[in-house]
DNA sequence: CCGTTACCTTGACTTAGGTCAAAAAAAGAT
DNA sequence: ATCTTTTTTTGACCTAAGTCAAGGTAACGG
């Protein structure tokens, strides 16, 4: 079991603060667990502080008023969530909920605040975190609206090999249902896409484990259509 | 014409700020000029620095392999702009264009970064800023994909309503076609959509110029489908 | 090991919304 | 005003992807 500290030093959030500093942050920093599928928070809840992820996956969604499920982030060990409120002041625009057991790392508002005000770095740091993650919505945004399932799926599976450090396989480490929610579709398009990728020689699906046959062809299918 | 100053201090990114401090701001700041339909930055350029509106419209968009057009944004005076590259150090992903005449501050990376590293409200505002576009996109992507496009096009009427403080007409402050590609659509179908909610007596559009009949009814169609 | 539950796949069908083409209407320019 | 260009509308058609329903497969607790 890794120590607080260890992480915070390991997230970005965090990275290049000086060890007191950092003893600083695990201070205010409350524990919390969570066993799998528990509600962290809902849209609408006032926002008393943030998250950080020590380990477990978290997932961030929205629901449509007929039930359909739309993730927007799902975060793991080191990544900080539902911030925003923090610096809004406005509720929560999103649910949260565990995907595994999970071990967080809670962060009160205002203790968090003091402590970004008289911490420039610190400060620099939330504002690279946001900023990268309005980067990733950019990308969301781009794929729900301009890509058509194929090749959002492409290329998440490029991204999930980049991630993973391989380049010839990746394993899902989310349910395929999951990965429909992720990807703005239904399990069943999803199965489809799938035997057809497979039927093209693209992939080969085992499960949660995909070999990646064809990357040339991924890539072609992720950037232009089918 | 407005002063530099006026603007910077009417903009959510610098307000609050002491005088004195403003007036560093306004030392960094550098003044640009656009005509119509120039092009502020496109994807994948350096981000050497962020701009705010003094006056003017300006529209951050992506754009699909094909060609189609997606809007992120259309800011207004006092908004700021292209500030992720910023915090991240990687290139803008997205493109800026102003669709109108356009007066805008540039303000240089490093010099920012500086104001902001000895300046805890500065960067609090900051992060507030991002706060909310990062709220903005959630609601976006919760469009996108779990909302059909009459849906959107009623909240989208909703919202205008409430920003123009009026709660019985809105006018358009852009073309149709680019509100399509602000609703994640294209021209005819908007076109059919308005002419489906004028039969409906949902709406009454001459022009630019949109009567809001049934706001009760626009409201349910925003929330729950037709 | 077996029953129960959750997950995934497949088939038949429907539909929202996109494409293509052309006309009509507005907005600018000379 | 009149011509030109851009914007908007309308019609006929097509297709990606959603819905509904039913099996199949894998995972899990007892």
């Amino acid at each position: 079991m890794k120590k607080k500290i260890d992480i915070l030093s390991e997230t970005p959030l965090f990275s290049g603060l000086p060890e007191d500093q950092l003893k600083e942050i695990e201070q205010i920093a409350i524990e919390k667990n969570f066993r799998k599928s528990e509600t962290i928070f809902i849209e609408g809840d006032d926002g008393i502080g943030f998250y950080v992820v020590v380990e477990g996956r978290i997932k961030i969604y929205k629901l449509s008023s007929e039930g359909k499920e739309q993730i927007l982030h799902i975060f793991g060990a080191g990544e900080p969530f539902g911030e925003v409120p923090v610096f809004t002041g406005k509720p929560f625009p999103a649910n949260a909920e565990s995907l595994v057991k999970s071990r967080l790392l809670f962060f009160p508002r205002k203790a968090f605040v003091d402590l970004i005000s008289d911490n420039p770095s610190l400060a620099l740091n939330m504002l690279a975190v946001l900023s990268t993650r309005l980067r990733r919505f950019t990308v969301q945004i781009e794929n729900l609206s301009l890509k058509e399932v194929p090749s959002r799926l492409a290329a998440y599976l490029i991204y999930l090999a980049e991630e993973q450090g391989r380049k010839d396989s990746v394993k899902l480490h989310i349910s395929k249902g999951q990965l429909a929610s992720l990807l703005g579709t239904i399990p069943e398009t999803l199965s489809r896409i799938f035997a057809k990728m497979s039927a093209q020689n693209l992939i080969q699906v085992t499960g949660r484990d995909i070999s990646l046959i064809d990357l040339a062809g991924l890539e072609d299918l992720a950037e232009h259509g089918k």
